[in-house]
DNA sequence: AATGAATGAGCTTTCATTCAT
DNA sequence: AATGAATGAAAGCTCATTCAT
């Protein structure tokens, strides 16, 4: 309630770092990693180019610093998942991944389609944090495996990730408008889902 | 046979051309699409700049070359597979897109990771020939359903690119080096290549 | 008559020469000598740039030739206007510069509107016939002056140098479309022709 | 006083502004605008070709830079001349345009001689301030007329625009070195600006 | 008479980053 | 905490011209 009615015209401080990473979001949805540059950046939050380099070290920091903030952001999002019975939960886990990719598609662009050199940086922390995501899949397909609700013919974490990089493929062709028009649709996502799910049909 | 031996110290005509298209392509594989340059691919194939533009038209033009031969050449590989049954021919199609992918990064990157706005200028007759790679995958889907050996529960158009999505997220996952280490490996593609089939599986 | 039917796709020898001087001009009018590029000829008629420098030396040769053949066109255009006496006569002189200017403007561009360092080069026997416009003017004069018809206050060199600059102007400015639109107009043409001939009115 | 004799190697701040707007006026005049290059113009101040977009948006707002300071210029040197009677007042304005365009043909280049395509960006706010030039002259004949000591055939506007025009004549063709050395000299601008002012005598 | 291939120099502009203030 | 000034490198592309064929 402090802060009501001391809104700067140009944001400081804490306020210029979110900002910053806010209109980076922004660029990314346009014109993608390739498009971005720190002066359109600085030019869209109103503050100078050099300002940024006050809250970021690089432009590779301010990148991981988003990939961070998306992995985060997409473990809350699979984290609230819940469903009755592993089956009911992996499938509730799927969508959930699909929907986040397809709403944040600024984030999931950074998060999942930045090319290696620029990931090989990546803070080992970090990378641990993102690591959690596929864990809770493969957790959720363990229980499953274990109750005999689901069928997981590999390890859970090979399975796991297998599961991911269908989902990936969903969202990334989706999102790059490479599936055709004609196919692409809300059951065309239903069908991928179901098809990537399918695997781990107990018969 | 006259020639054979006397390879030239630069690149000529119709050679100039090879020579640009696959340089191009050895430059996709360390930098990506960004980090490709009509000076860097110059430099490479030891001719000037401007004589990239003496074969293409621009370097949109250069990389929707590149496109269509990789589109094709997939194609090929894809023709190639053939299989005494429509669920071993499935098999067959993704294993021989995944290899395809696999070992020819430089083409999977500009054929399916291109920004959006960079595909808009894709020519129509070019986008019709590429189309034809998935329409393989429907096919065998189409026959299967008939002969009752696959079980498909969509359109054979839609299932088709459902699976081609997974496959996709194999691939591009892999060649971004994003699976986690402990992971990848020859028994991780089979056995993400197996759970994208089992959505077909007649029981 | 031994022609007739023997167009040729795309110009050959004179033809080519001619088709050559016809783009340039029409180039001169969209966008200035400074837009003009060899390439762009070439594009034009169909030919080789190469092909240019078979019939032009230089592109300040092609230039020159440019120059050369609007200033026979201004001395034809000139010398059909008559009048009975020498004040008609300069009257019917100065409408017709000015009319040639506004119809020709690609031809008046580069006869009068070129950087000097680029009529350095200009040939000598070009520059006498060049001359000649002028001297239609002196002459005018000159005869008005020993009738008693016009009144010539310097020589009729200078005076004929005088008034062209002044027509130069009207000209030039109107091409420029630099003339304020609410006052540009066929009225103003006059006007603007009418003080220039003011000074040349024996009271 | 303190700085005098210390000039800096390189300009800095506002400086550079200023000796960026200088050198080009510079260029101007050896090259015309089409030999204008933002390299050059950096060469020539000693600053990288970068360091002129901290000061001019683009090539364009550095050339209408140029021109609103030579059109405020000049209407410095036409609002200083004075004149006892509006004949007088108007032959001084005359000589004094003619006289600035002689002494700045950086200015006077740019000012008037640009492409009417390079033209059209020019903003409206400096446009109004460049007219302000020929209305000097308009509201003298408007006076002259008003006290019969000018003959203004047309409206004054129509009349200062026409006489506008055969001063520009005057200064671009001898700025262009096409007027014949063997009339070109101080006698010959007098009789031409003579013979401009001439339509305007009462009788 | 005509061409395709080739080039070096040049263009305007954008980039990530540094440094003094 | 924030900035303005500055830069070298690089980008895609066009230019007039030459040369072998």
């Amino acid at each position: 309630m402090a802060d009501v009615g001391t809104a700067p015209r140009t944001e400081t401080g804490a306020d210029l770092r979110r900002a910053i990473l806010d209109h980076t979001r922004h660029l990314l949805v346009t014109g993608g990693y390739d498009g971005l540059s720190m002066r359109k950046i600085a030019r869209g939050v109103g503050c100078s180019a050099t300002s940024i380099y006050l809250h970021f070290e690089s432009k590779d920091a301010l990148t991981h610093a988003l990939i961070d903030e998306g992995m985060r952001k997409l473990y809350e999002a699979l984290s609230a998942e819940e469903g009755a019975t592993p089956p009911r939960r992996l499938e509730a886990l799927c969508q959930a991944y699909v929907r986040f990719g397809l709403a944040n598609p600024e984030y999931y662009q950074v998060m999942f389609q930045l090319h290696p050199e620029r990931m090989a940086r990546y803070p080992p922390e970090d990378y641990r944090r993102a690591r959690r995501n596929v864990e809770l899949f493969a957790e959720t397909l363990e229980e499953g495996a274990a109750s005999g609700d689901l069928r997981v013919a590999a390890t859970p974490d090979v399975a796991a990730h297998a599961l991911w990089t269908a989902l990936h493929g969903l969202v990334s062709l989706l999102l790059a408008e490479r599936v055709d028009v004609r196919v692409a649709g809300d059951d065309f996502i239903d069908a991928a889902i179901g098809q990537a799910l399918a695997a781990f049909e107990a018969r």
